[in-house]
RNA sequence: GCGGAUAUGGCGGAAUGGCAGACGCGCUGGAUUUAGGUUCCAGUCCGAAAGGGUGCAGGUUCAACUCCUGUUAUCCGCACCA
């Protein structure tokens, strides 16, 4: 069998009928899927990619013979710095690149045969599309949502360039080696924030997989406290959070991040304050990364001369920096009890400092007794004035509420999910639609002006000063005023990579519109997306953006739903044959086209999915491919049986199979689906005929897999309609066998196996076994103190 | 360090708390073939057997790959969650 020309015929056919396309306001239920669409980069889709894209054209195929109008759209996110790298190397511009890679993609996912909608294609580097990624952007904007700050970034001193933290993995710059530093830059940023709540409890109306939830929680973070003000015995104020106030009679000393802004305001009040800024100066080289890795060691640099007074008792504590209290969370500043924190207990054993316990039940010698220690153990305060011999919630409370009374703190909740750092001084990304105008401030570019259009540049590097390229373009940079026509300066910052991944899904329910983003009319009837799949590395931070941009448009009006996606699934990373991660410098890229050209696309697309399960990642391996092609053959082969006065005479393992085959593609078990698919084929070997009806059951379970050879076949020996016409379906009755062999065990151990008849009751069955010849003899004279029957599959007798 | 996951034959992997190893790969033997390949048939967890066996140590249960506690290793993500 030739599969490839048949595959090119049905491709074919399929492309000129139209047959995947989805209908607006059709009269079907509605299914909407959804894969990440891919990055179109240099190296070529790869058989990382493809899984993912099968995997969910197996459940599409299904879902239409199921009767649903099916919304599977694909497309192309293609900002970003892969492109705008390439570009700068090969002196290409991004522009080409990214057709050209477009391109590649789209022949090799159409050679596999993918039922994509081809005509809601879309590009989020399409002047058509941004245009919308702007115009969502300045809903932002003009909702207060949208602020300038001032953030880090990676800074190369030697390359003079801004880095993403991929390009400066390990703290050294990935161009030229050098250490990078963090440079404080203005920037755009997006409130995400004031979503935090919002973005937690719209999770429990979702179906993601419950690991998945958890990952968002973390994320998200929230953490309810107590915000406690402090201040200096020379009467500086400053304020620490925590989770714990029932510790606060363990405070020895206070720690403040390296960059807060207290050190400041006191410098001429501390001793060693050179000492200090170098501390300071040397945390602030140091990368996220950096902070992170070395936290096996405390460091920090004692403020000498400083003295805080402990808000509870009045007691005096010295006062360090150090850089395991990050400014950015809470308030910057810990109160620090070694007792009963690991992290103050490491610091204060390394500084020397004292240690009070406060909570009893614990040994504080080696390490801390943290509150994952105590808390819910009926644990009593000890040396805590008077609350000491409440118990750990009764102080938590008590404590509380005298610091509300007396004004020295109050609960509040906090987020550890930070704002959006949303500009990017680069080329390749959507310009910020704003203009400077110093009469008026920051002004949104009106919409009938948009898109503002990514300008033609000479370079791509980013100026030497850290600004994009287009801060170069001196006629592109200069504008007027929208508001009062005055002279004015575009932003020159573009949008991250992210942007226009954060609304895609609804691009697709009406792509071609230049009216709107999407109308409402078609968003209300595709609604919220059933099944999103994607990669484990987007579970927080892609799919928390795309999250908040739907609740955003949902606040205002512009989207009926409050959630974007319903199911959230994801797929195992594909690894090269060694284990390791497949990309360009390792060389180690698989290409699936390799393997349609070889053996076609059903094939491919079998052996993609019996390799495992699909849910986790596993090196990419060749030896399921052979076994694929023989299932084929044999199904081809077996049609010579075909014939038409033929009876059925496998109704039982036909149901079986409809059941298995369709409740494993609802799972995600597709190496299972086609396990049993192989079942069913070697069981109709055994008949001499065939019947049209079981061999087009076959065929269509089979056509969600390898949909070509399907088709092919059911043309061949012309069945009426196509193979997708409907999806097989059973009589729960046909499933009820006449024979069971159950595993009989004596004392939990099995000593038979016997067929039963599994109409008969249970107490039948159970006098059956006990009398059989197997049984009768070994619990002959012993008392039968229990027994046990789980229906059809064993007997377990207790005897003494 | 934190968060999420994973651990089963020579290999990939199956098993609503109920017969561990489905379905394959590989391997062994046989048939077909001038030969190789293809295809087909049989066997294949370990052990001679009694028995043993799902990373390791405990626990719950008539019964544990599955549930609980602890532990180790590996993979993924990360922004030291006070």
């Amino acid at each position: 069998m030739n599969f490839k020309e048949i595959e090119k015929k049905w491709q074919k056919r399929w492309e000129e009928e139209e047959r995947y396309k989805a209908i607006d306001f059709s009269n079907k239920p509605k299914y909407y899927i959804l894969v990440e669409f891919p990055y179109p980069s240099g190296v070529g889709l790869h058989v990382g990619h493809t899984p993912n894209q099968i995997a969910m054209d197996i459940i599409a195929r299904k879902r239409r013979a199921e009767g649903y109008n099916v919304l599977y759209p694909i497309g192309w996110d293609a900002f970003g710095l892969p492109t705008e790298n390439f570009a700068i190397k090969n002196g290409v511009s991004p522009i080409k690149a990214t057709a050209d890679n477009i391109a590649n993609f789209k022949k090799q996912i159409k050679s596999l045969g993918i039922s994509f909608d081809w005509s809601r294609e879309i590009n989020t580097t399409d002047e058509s599309y941004y245009k919308w990624t702007q115009w969502i952007f300045l809903q932002f904007f003009k909702k207060g949502l949208a602020y300038k700050a001032t953030a880090n970034i990676n800074w190369c001193p030697n390359c003079k360039i801004g880095l993403s933290n991929e390009e400066s993995e390990g703290g050294v710059c990935e161009r030229c080696g050098t250490p990078t530093i963090q440079k404080p830059k203005t920037q755009w940023m997006l409130k995400m924030s004031d979503y935090a709540e919002k973005l937690l409890n719209g999770l429990d109306d979702t179906h993601y997989w419950e690991s998945i939830k958890t990952m968002q929680r973390n994320w998200i973070g929230k953490s309810e406290g107590t915000l406690l003000h402090c201040s200096l015995v020379s009467g500086e104020k400053f304020d620490i959070f925590t989770t714990c106030i029932e510790t606060v009679f363990g405070i020895t000393y206070f720690v403040l991040a390296p960059e807060h802004e207290l050190v400041d305001k006191i410098k001429d009040k501390i001793k060693n304050f050179d000492e200090v800024m170098a501390y300071r100066q040397a945390s602030a080289k140091k990368s996220e990364f950096e902070r992170r890795e070395m936290l096996k060691e405390k460091t920090g640099c004692r403020l000498d001369g400083i003295y805080a007074i402990n808000p509870l008792t009045g007691e005096k504590v010295p006062v360090y920096i150090g850089d395991y209290v990050l400014a950015g969370y809470g308030t910057g500043a810990v109160m620090a009890v070694p007792s009963h924190d690991q992290r103050d207990f490491e610091f204060a054993q390394k500084f020397n400092l004292p240690f009070v316990e406060v909570i009893s039940g614990g040994n504080t010698t080696h390490k801390a007794f943290e509150k994952e220690d105590y808390l819910g153990k009926g644990c009593r305060l000890v040396n805590s004035g008077e609350y000491s011999g409440s118990t750990v919630e009764e102080a938590k409370k008590a404590i509380n509420d005298y610091l509300e009374k007396s004004g020295k703190g109050k609960r509040i909740t906090t987020y550890k999910m930070r704002d959006w750092v949303f500009s990017r001084q680069r080329y390749w990304g959507e310009p910020v639609p704003l203009v400077y105008c110093e009469k008026c401030g920051w002004v949104p570019v009106p919409d009938d002006q948009l898109p503002v259009t990514l300008p033609k540049v000479e370079r791509y590097q980013p100026t030497d000063d850290g600004e994009s390229p287009l801060s170069r373009i001196d006629e592109w940079v200069n504008t007027t005023c929208p508001h009062c026509g005055g002279k004015a300066k575009r932003e020159t910052d573009v949008m991250p990579n992210w942007a226009g991944s954060s609304w895609y899904w609804l691009r697709y329910m009406d792509p071609h519109n230049d009216k709107e983003f999407a109308s409402l009319d078609k968003i209300k009837y595709w609604n919220t997306v059933d099944i999103y799949n994607g990669g484990g590395e987007h579970v927080t931070r892609h799919l928390l953006y795309a999250r908040f941009w739907h609740k955003f448009l949902y606040d205002n009006g512009l989207v009926s739903n409050p959630e974007p996606f319903d199911r959230r699934v994801q797929q195992g990373i594909i690894l090269a044959s060694d284990g390791s991660k497949m990309s360009k410098s390792r060389g180690n890229v698989v290409d699936p086209l390799k393997y349609v050209n070889e053996y076609g696309a059903d094939i491919t697309r079998l052996s993609h999915m019996f390799m495992g399960d699909y849910v986790e990642s596993k090196p990419w391996r060749e030896d399921t491919l052979k076994p694929c092609e023989r299932l084929l053959n044999r199904i081809v082969q077996l049609a010579d049986k075909v014939d038409k006065n033929a009876k059925t005479q496998n109704k039982l393992i036909l149901a079986q199979s409809i059941k298995k085959i369709s409740e494993d593609i609802e799972d995600l078990k597709f190496n299972t689906a086609i396990s049993q698919i192989m079942v069913l084929t070697s069981s109709l070997e055994k008949n001499e005929q065939i019947s049209e009806e079981d061999y087009k059951t076959l065929l269509s379970l089979l056509c969600p897999f390898a949909p070509h050879i399907s088709e092919e076949m059911w043309e061949r020996l012309h069945f009426e309609g196509r193979v997708d016409d409907k999806w097989p379906t059973y009589k729960e009755e046909d499933l009820l066998e006449n024979v069971v062999e159950i595993a009989v065990q004596v004392n939990s151990k099995i000593v038979a196996r016997l067929d039963i008849n599994p109409n008969l009751t249970d107490a039948e069955i159970l006098e059956f076994v006990k009398n059989s010849s197997e049984v009768k003899d070994i619990i002959a004279g012993k008392e039968v103190v229990k027994e046990i029957y789980v229906k059809n599959r064993l007997v377990n007798l207790i005897v003494k």
